[in-house]
DNA sequence: CTGAAAGCGCTAACAC
DNA sequence: GTGTTAGCGCTTTCAG
């Protein structure tokens, strides 16, 4: 009852263990003969080779590992695509992804695991721009590549997010609509100088755009949350009165944003509009009117780095990879024609009604 | 520069191989003296035992595999999280977690991945009630367990969020806050027909539940979209003016209720109090005010499933555990007393402005 | 083009 | 208590 080895798919088509192998792994020609009765063999025999065996013997185990930190607040169906896409790759390309979750800086246990040998090659997440992760791989010796990438690339494989390009569709989409006075919200300063990637990377290419442009870059730092984003609104709109649009890399602080609007009796988008970066349909589409995103090509990314990797694992002096993949700009409702500003209500809140007890 | 053997640390200790490998595993008594100097010399040349090797030896490979279905629109945070619970849970017992990304009906490449004899074992997760998945396992004969169960349990382990002891919370936690017309906004009707166990569960909980508490059981199925969310509700008003309390089933729903409560010039949670079930905190503090939640334990369901299995493996006869576990109520901004229906505005819409082309 | 046989690094009898 | 050794199922020389 238990699985047929390789032996056994020998003996019932007449050939040496050896050659099956061989016909298993095309690692020497075989005759479409004997080829023939051993695929025939196996089918009927059901047989699917020993993955440890194989791996034992071959000193390739066909495994790799999915680095990614221990969950922080804020990871969603984003990080969840990159999983799946990067767990999806794998299987396809005849691989196992195995997940590893860890603490950045448990780094001992980083290589205890690798030591056990048991994966080829490693897949890094949510790499931040001074990640001591990176070095310690380079150090094992172990192949690896990465979804995102720290401040200095050097000579390792990585996919990422193009920030600046995703930054500047946005920003360039706006003013196409009419837009000259855009404003940048952003994660909280404590991510910012803590070197968080993407807070730091879409912060410059807003500057670098708007600039360019001929616009004033104004920019927010916010808290992770509605409230945050409701108080950070209202003070932006005090300092900059005539901005009629925002580009957003905070999703909490946008649903705030939009309901600091609408307390002010604003409406989106026709009295602002906002582009939400980095947003996954999911999260853009709890909204109303639905949010106009940049969403992020997540599971492409997953799948990106898997074969970056695999490659690299197969054909050992391959040209190394580096591929940035800007967010694709999704239209949705809360952008429109830039308003004029004197037009737009000027109360702070739009409601009717007072609150009762 | 390749790792170090077992062998080699025999020498070191100057013991024999089989010796080193019991006090590894404990497998057989060995004497203090010897266990120092097989540890010391383990330490010292920084000894990983072979995964594969010791695999293949001992026919359990210390990998299982986490069975979860492509990604449907609607996995989010709380799906990463039963993942990561699941990872960390399996790491902290010895064990491996690959990734088996999966069409729920692609039963085929589930059984090749099974005989390749990678894993121990199955842990399957968004178990449909009429799940074809389960069915093939049982009959391939490795073991395995669930998280969510289908229509009838036998014999399998599982563990599954409590969804009528959920759905029973919410409603005594609002008809505690003297609320007597409750609704409950589930998901589409079709996930329901489709044996979508947690629309099924939810709303048999909900009527059991309304009906024991002598109220009468009003109920909406709703497209998972903020837009469905904002009609639904006019429409329920329309019907049922006297709801004062929303037990929701729906997050992109539960948005739009909240901005068609707004629009209505209601205020949230003076006119119309929400409980929002099964939603993680990262959603749930996306809207103002934050929504009082029925939060899932993700990460323990994960891990429950993971520590589940792996004692299944560990020890073969060991009692079925079949384990229910509510959601925890988190009381943030969207739940308050029970308003006089009659004094709550009437209009369709609050908003002072109409819109302007 | 095919076979025979030596490991891969470890576990688990079987000896003492 | 400890040592010796036969595999686990496969890959890959080395012969033919």
């Amino acid at each position: 009852m238990s699985a047929p080895t390789m032996l056994e798919v020998a003996k019932k088509a007449n050939v040496a263990l050896s050659t099956v192998s061989y016909a298993l792994n095309g690692t020497r020609p075989v005759s479409e003969e004997t080829r023939l009765r051993i695929w025939q063999a196996m089918t009927e025999l059901g047989y699917q080779p020993h993955a440890l065996a194989r791996g034992l013997a071959s000193k390739r185990s066909r495994i790799i590992a999915l680095l990614f930190p221990a969950l922080p607040r804020g990871f969603g169906a984003t990080e969840l695509e990159f999983v799946t896409g990067a767990a999806e790759a794998a299987q396809g390309m005849g691989y196992h992804l195995v997940l590893w979750p860890m603490e950045i800086h448990a780094v001992g246990e980083l290589q205890q695991l690798v030591r056990q040998s048991l994966v080829d090659g490693v897949l890094v997440m949510e790499v931040r721009l001074n990640d001591e992760r990176i070095e310690l791989l380079r150090q094992i010796g172990v192949p690896f590549s990465m979804i995102g990438r720290p401040a200095a690339v050097s000579d390792i494989g990585f996919v990422d997010i193009d920030f600046e390009q995703t930054t500047r569709d946005a920003v360039t989409y706006l003013v196409g609509l009419g837009h000259r006075q855009i404003a940048f919200l952003n994660h909280a300063e404590e991510a910012f100088t803590a070197g968080y990637g993407p807070s730091v990377r879409a912060a410059a290419g807003f500057n670098l755009v708007a600039t360019s442009a001929g616009l004033t870059p104004i920019s927010r730092f916010c808290g992770d949350s509605a409230m945050a984003g409701q108080d950070v609104f209202e003070d932006l709109i005090a300092a900059h009165p005539d901005v009629t649009a925002l580009v957003t890399m905070n999703e909490p602080a946008t649903f705030g944003v939009m309901q600091g609007a609408s307390r002010r009796g604003w409406r989106i988008p026709d009295d602002l509009s906002i582009v939400s970066l980095v947003s996954s349909a999911r999260v853009a589409e709890m909204t109303l009117p639905p949010l106009t995103a940049m969403t992020p090509q997540s599971a492409q990314l997953g799948r990106l780095g898997v074969e970056m990797l695999i490659e690299q694992l197969e054909d050992g002096n391959r040209e190394l990879v580096q591929q940035l993949l800007p967010c694709r700009l999704v239209i949705r409702g809360s952008t429109g024609p830039s308003p004029d500003p004197a037009t737009r209500p000027h109360q702070k809140s739009g409601s009717s009604r007072v609150a009762t007890g």
